[in-house]
DNA sequence: AAATAGTTTAATCAAATGATTAACGCGCAA
DNA sequence: TTGCGCGTTAATCATTTGATTAAACTATTT
């Protein structure tokens, strides 16, 4: 037997995967071992425990889910093309990590004090809600959009760019789509959403 | 030690509470038993398995959150009337049962299988969708509103209505939100997710 | 070559857990 | 009262699983 060099990026890559696909009380460091092609005891020399090697993958995961809005919102334009990226960048995001958003509403519905141990300055991400709802406010006083609450429609564009990835199984087994069909679909949701918001925001 | 005639009724009250906050793998027997107020033994004498019994609380909570949609969508009425039915309701049976989604997309997505064993009668929750799609081409053809692929439009509503339930804790962390206010801000969402959704689509 | 430090393995532990068993008890019909 | 059947319990089993240990192996230094 050779030695094998990367065991413990092998062990982190193992991890994501069986972690994300399974969640954390599904997956076993087993799992993980023979996923990375690596003795089990191995796992626990490089990481020390199964929470500990969760925790790396969680932070990991959450923060590719968080930044992809960051960097849309702050960007300096206009406020239906500050939409219109976000939509574009956030589904791009989920379409390359297409199981980020169940793993994470998973875990963190399951245990909520690990995102408030972990992320102590959400300041950073109330701050960018605060920039995009700056924004709103100053289209509204020029009257060229309906008065909505920030807040409400924050949520919207999140809802319908996250959802259909959490409830993809439901919808392809409702409506009989196919795997390459329902990423279709989702591709295209980057304009239907992008209009959608900007008819039911704009006065007319 | 006197005899607990409702043991099964009690065992199943358990379970619901049980699966649905901490979903099936990390539910136990035991959980359930001590919650029931009952001996291990009588979990697997009224229903055999762990599974078994998890079934019978999976296609009741699918069953509820499908059946919310079926009513309000065969109701005789205007399309707009109908969306903000849909949307009323849907919300409400949401905060009856505000775990529901979670326990639904977690389980789904961890065992798709389930779903296509289960609930081989997709054709009655496809019909569903396919009098609201008649509604939305009608209105098409009369010029009242604007072109719009109606799994698009039904995606859209489902999302905004389920994934603030979905992300509850996370927003709440976000914005700093106590409990009794997100109740409000959910129970707002009915009228201002209506009236998105109308503006969205409605010529002017 | 010998020593040292870092890496890897097989074996094992202890706890948790789904499931089963044998015995017990309670109510009721014969 | 006796005996039968359903409900209930405590004890136990077998497996899984997170974690540890001691020994072995490898590479590098002296």
């Amino acid at each position: 037997m050779e030695k094998n060099k990367d065991a413990e990026k092998d062990i982190i890559e193992a991890a994501r995967k069986v972690f994300i696909t399974k969640g954390f009380s599904s997956a076993t460091t087993r799992d993980i071992a023979k996923e990375a092609n690596v003795n089990i005891a191995m796992v626990h020399y490089y990481y020390r425990s199964k929470e500990n090697l969760f925790d790396i993958i969680f932070e990991e995961a959450f923060k590719t889910l968080i930044s992809s809005i960051l960097d849309a919102t702050n960007s300096n334009i206009a406020l239906f093309e500050k939409i219109e990226l976000i939509i574009h960048n956030y589904i791009n995001t989920l379409i390359s990590n297409p199981y980020l958003p169940n793993f994470i509403v998973n875990e963190i519905t399951q245990n909520p004090e690990r995102i408030e141990k972990k992320f102590k300055d959400k300041d950073i991400y109330n701050k960018v809600f605060k920039r995009l709802s700056e924004d709103i406010e100053n289209e509204t006083i020029k009257g060229t959009i309906r008065e909505i609450n920030p807040i409400s429609l924050f949520m919207n564009i999140l809802s319908m760019c996250i959802f259909p990835f959490l409830a993809k199984p439901i919808f392809k087994w409702v409506f009989e789509f196919g795997e390459s069909y329902y990423g279709e679909l989702l591709e295209e949701r980057k304009k239907i959403i992008t209009e959608f918001v900007i008819n039911a925001i704009k006065k007319c």
